[in-house]
DNA sequence: TATGAATGAGGATTCATTCAT
DNA sequence: GATGAATGAATCCTCATTCAT
């Protein structure tokens, strides 16, 4: 273990470390878990860990800008739906995805609550979620414009409604060990539906939103 | 000084150290938060904390133990209201009070968070969640038998949407420093409102759900 | 152990530390020297050091300033000489009754050495130095106007000179561990006074500076 | 890379590395430089040095060790001179350029009190030492015989005043930043000429010592 | 009860040294 | 020989908690 290690494999063994703490994170919170106790789970030496990062901090950070980085892949992919709508339904089944592992949530939580006091994580945190409202806006902008989403709401409000949305349904996994998100997968796609109202909701045949009225 | 403190005496100095343990748990988080700090803010000595709490953590229980108590006297409030959507919508705004105040949602992340990693504080938070949830399942439950909210969602659903939207409410602020509950109020009671679809929306009148259907 | 401390038990133990601390510095030197060390030899516990003393390094500054005090008293008792060529002398003997010490010589010498790599520390001993040296030129220039010492010399001069003495001896004293301060007392003293050149040198008797001029 | 590096080769870069340990040491002392700094000033890998020196202490072994050969070279050269006065003064004067170099100060300083606490650096050190003070010894012996420097002072004397007034200069230099060895030369030549009371002195003329005698 | 000094385990980080390549 | 990744003991300092007064 000399020759400077190949790109790949230091990339490797960084992402390694990254995971491992993700573990560590989601299951003891970000100060609750020792540099010792990631090192362990990694697989390396304590003091092989500052090799790749510069300290605990740095683990986060290196957290939160990956998160940041899925998140405008994700949101890069949705440009070129020609429905805008089902673009924006098809961002919320992907995070509904994401949100089914337990740890993934726990691990937002973390950080959501570690940006709250570190000034430096939280600038991270802020520019990932402004990073996702853009994305969401320019999204709904476009359906609004192509009445592909009913009328009522600008763009942002579109944007921070499924935002918050999105927070919520980490919440309760988060909260809840005994929320399962496939179970209450159908109650979140309704909120989501019933919020953005399209011409033609693929719950609306179920739940009409005016029989009522009729 | 070993005169026995009066009954209010203890309880009121008890409860300022809870403030003062808020205060700071919304500032800089639990574990970053030292006993020293709290005592400081409470304006007692380091060793007299412990005559009032046996631990830091019993602390952070009697604060979501204060939190529960407080869920249910609100919920308790609303059962006689005689049109139960109006019930959910007052209850929705009351927490749409609360979440103004940037210190609140910070320290109802901060606990989430630590409920996610302390087993007992987990319980806590879990018992107060259900507990409120219950509230509003009862509400709904009678919402919907009263036809005073739309069909197509069962209590259950009902109660676990408006979580979830409080969630993420508390999220919004506490994550974007920039976010004002009272500018976005309307959104999130939009939300609420085409969520629930009760026959008589207050925003309704403004944004009609079905206006283009005719 | 609780009452707070009466102040003089405070400044006593605070001092009892710096002693300790002096002791283990001038034997290890003071980066190999542990705060563990130094709590032991003072007879405290690891954490209690910290209440007297921000970190390590305000231990270090805190004997050079009392180093500072020390040196700027004794300066001061000497002003009062009418023959200030004796002053100087005294002065002189003082620092050699100091020197016999050979823990209080290596300190100086880690003092020194410490004082050239952390600038903090650095600026401390300037201070000082530039003290004794300030208080060493006041005397000089005294003793010259009044002929008490010999000419050839400014005052400015004087002051280096018995300043660079001084720290010879020290370092005589920290490098050679055969060398003997009482023994080789003669010498130094001899060194001033040929630097110095007074009206009547107490050795002249015995080595006449000029007895091979007649 | 495999090949058995000439020796001039393995001679030269161990001497590098003497060098950039020399550097760094005079800039942050021992203990505080790390093995890597010393790598990183020599151009080398972290794990290369530990082929040409056994430990961090070797180094500095090693340094101590350069210094007395260049010691005795410098004596050595001078014994041929027939004056030995002169030649004590020509010793002088090499010295007081040496101590012009800030870094060379630091460097000694930095040796003597890593001397005062590691018993090994400290044996070579004192061995340099004596080195040096056997050869004024001599030379001050030599000097006495033939009247070459003035009576009341044996030679065992002159060689610890010199040494004496060698260490004051080096820590001045060390301790004092705006002090100048080229402004203060004279100071200290004439510290030791009045200390050796040679039969002419070069600085006599401007100071004669028994001018008021007459 | 109130005080705050004392305790000491624990944690992040550093760094001399090793060794596989 | 050269490299630099890996090791893990060691260090400074923090902090919840105790307890003598």
């Amino acid at each position: 273990m000399a020759r400077p290690l190949k790109v790949e494999d230091h990339s490797a063994r960084r992402q390694a470390i990254l995971e491992a703490a993700k573990a560590c994170f989601a299951r003891k919170g970000f100060h609750p878990t020792t540099t010792a106790e990631i090192c362990s789970e990694a697989g390396i030496s304590t003091g092989n860990l500052f090799h790749y990062f510069r300290s605990k901090k740095a683990i986060i950070a290196a957290i939160v800008e990956q998160q940041g980085e899925e998140a405008k892949r994700h949101l890069a992919g949705l440009a070129d739906e020609a429905d805008l709508y089902e673009a924006l339904h098809g961002f919320f089944d992907l995070v509904l995805a994401m949100a089914s592992e337990r740890d993934f949530a726990n691990l937002a939580l973390e950080v959501a609550a570690e940006a709250s006091r570190d000034p430096d994580i939280g600038a991270l945190v802020r520019h990932n979620d402004a990073l996702v409202r853009e994305g969401l806006t320019v999204l709904a902008a476009a359906a609004i414009e192509r009445r592909q989403i009913g009328p009522g709401l600008d763009a942002t409000q579109v944007a921070l409604g499924i935002a918050a949305m999105i927070d919520g349904l980490f919440a309760r996994v988060a909260i809840d060990p005994n929320f399962s998100v496939q179970g209450q997968r159908n109650t979140f796609v309704l909120m989501l539906e019933r919020f953005l109202q399209p011409k033609a909701s693929r719950v609306l045949f179920e739940t009409p939103l005016c029989d009522e009225a009729h």
